[in-house]
DNA sequence: TTGAAAGCGCTAACAC
DNA sequence: GTGTTAGCGCTTTCAA
């Protein structure tokens, strides 16, 4: 554990504390309340919880008491009877991109309102760590966990070892199974984005621009996400009776060096594309400068769009058209949801969130 | 409070759970791995924490009732009796940025090794906010708290709540006071980047380049840290032997159409700038957005280099040369050093993190 | 209206 | 080597 806490706890009074670290003193209990004010702990307790059973006269002392000896409610305590902490889990695959730090921030926000405090883990896109985190989790008894599984991530029994102990999970922005296709396990709540309409509109967008060769330039992965984008790509192809060529559809590694070269190879293609749908960021800016190396305009000779948060998408030359997720709104609904399950709603919920799209001029041949 | 725990706590044992809501069942306690044993809670306690002062054969049957009945140890219960949760508390001022977010990678992944958790608050640069998240980790009993003060905070009085109760508290990226200005209250710890070193040498740079009418793009704030890259600035024009124009000392808020409103003024000046420091990313890809709807050259006509931490500056038109803040690094320091005050050492320390600066187009006009 | 006491899970001091 | 017991701070019966 590197429990350290010993030291402070065993608080040996030394004479002289070094410094300013003035001698760590005892918080200040109900039992110090109610010694000085003569009566009993459960009476302070009683009024402290602005109980009716407890006579105006006490409660104003108890408050006032309380208030000089700047009380502040253990809530250690209170959760060693209670069995949780107010505390929310939170478990995401990289803490360091916008889009987790925003669903983080949705999900504080939330919490923060009813009381609840945030414990955050990454589990840096490992299926093992995930799992360590989960136990974790579990180990500190937060009230509930929302989480975003590991691109590793296959199954999620592991979280049933929460569902166990009756802590109730979510998922958000990756899920597993879910919706419809329910297997054998739990089925979990779920907050999603709608991936598949999203892919399927810029797509159509790209058509309505004149495309007639469009692209997709994916990331690796097994994410439902990723099969959900594509799924929408291919829709919208169908709908606007354009072929799906294999070699129009492209998967890189999430890095920029990756993302050029395998631009560079659809772009030397016999019939290169004229449009690219890129699943992220790193991808999308990696097309921008693949395609600008080669000396190719866009929109005029490759129309561009992709996923993405980044908002100075709007700043570069041309500006590039994305489709956002709404990360924030996706984090405070998946913490509604779970402070649903906290109230008692046992019914698992599938919320799908829409996504904005921004056409910009990387993508914009006419006013549509 | 808003605790809902209450409905998992009272488990009313209902017989039919709707889906897999399986039954909440207390965890496993030391109580029935020693029940189950028939040896006593005592012997049980120590045989896990590997006290030499049980059998061999006992510990191994503990140990393994133990993984049979997937035994987990309550922290909180130790926490109650030890005063603090192995728990990390941090506050930062925004959380939906690329640099606290990696900031708090860095502080997780230090803590994780330690088997530290890590609680995030966020006190969205508002003074007050962040006197409630201090109050609020207080009452958790975190075992120390590392923070990053809001724009609006003056002193640090508000911590010294922390410190009374023997809570250790170290400040990363922006500090107070600190270093040599030692003021009445407390000395904390901290872990700053080397913000004067950092704008001197872009400075100098630019200077190198041969440009000679060197403007600073800066945001609004009384942070030390805007104070201290504005020094540098100007140091180094003192040694170049430049003279330090007030014209060319700009401030924006931080948000694009603002940044860009700035720079067009200077731009305006009978004798524009030939260079430009920004002091953080939104102010230079702003700059840059200005400069090129001018139909200015980067950086034969103004040189750019600016503060940021997004990946893509190198990916955009000319490339964006930037100061990089090692922010993980600095969130790995400062965990370490609360750690080392976890362990005793009351002294504070002020660690000083040197940026990276990274040349790209949009300011080499010559190799230097 | 108030108090006394039990108990949440764990560790440590003190028996034996 | 093992058991017994007290106690961390709080809420909640049960008595008075």
């Amino acid at each position: 554990m590197g429990r350290s806490g010993k030291s402070a706890s065993s608080r040996p009074a030394s004479p002289k504390e070094p410094l300013g670290a003035s001698a760590p003193v005892r918080p200040v209990s109900l039992k110090d309340i109610a010694s000085r004010l003569g009566i009993s702990i459960a009476t302070v307790s009683r009024a402290l919880q602005g109980s009716t059973a407890v006579s105006n006269a006490t409660r104003e002392r108890v408050m006032e008491a309380a208030r000089e000896m700047r009380y502040s409610k253990n809530f250690i305590a209170d959760s060693l009877r209670s069995g949780t902490l107010p505390v929310v889990g939170v478990i995401v695959p990289h803490g360091v991109t916008l889009f987790y730090s925003s669903v983080l921030d949705g999900i504080e926000s939330v919490a923060a309102r009813e009381g609840y405090a945030v414990i955050s883990m990454n589990s840096h896109e490992s299926y093992e760590e995930e799992c360590r985190n989960v136990r974790s989790l579990a180990a500190f008894h937060v009230a509930g966990v929302i989480a975003s599984v590991t691109q590793e991530t296959e199954d999620c029994s592991h979280f049933d070892a929460l569902a166990a102990e009756g802590i109730p999970v979510v998922f958000v922005a990756r899920a597993i199974g879910g919706g419809q296709s329910k297997r054998e396990g739990t089925d979990y709540s779920s907050v999603t984005a709608d991936s598949v309409a999203a892919a399927r509109r810029a797509t159509l967008h790209l058509v309505r621009q004149g495309c007639r060769r469009i692209a997709i330039l994916c990331g690796p992965g097994r994410l439902r996400m990723v099969a959900e984008r594509k799924h929408g790509y291919i829709e919208a192809l169908h709908e606007a009776g354009l072929p799906v060529r294999p070699d129009y559809v492209a998967y890189s590694a999430i890095d920029t060096a990756s993302a050029i070269d395998v631009t560079d190879a659809m772009m030397d293609l016999p019939e290169p594309p004229d449009a690219i749908l890129a699943l992220n960021d790193t991808l999308l800016f990696a097309a921008m400068k693949a395609l600008r190396r080669r000396g190719l305009d866009m929109p005029r000779d490759v129309a561009l769009i992709g996923f993405s948060d980044v908002e100075y998408a709007a700043d570069v030359s041309p500006s590039l058209s994305t489709i956002e997720d709404r990360s924030r709104l996706m984090g405070e609904e998946a913490c509604l949801t779970l402070l649903g399950h906290l109230r008692g709603n046992a019914k698992p919920i599938h919320k799908v969130i829409p996504t904005v799209q921004r056409i910009r001029e990387s993508s914009r041949r006419k006013m549509e």
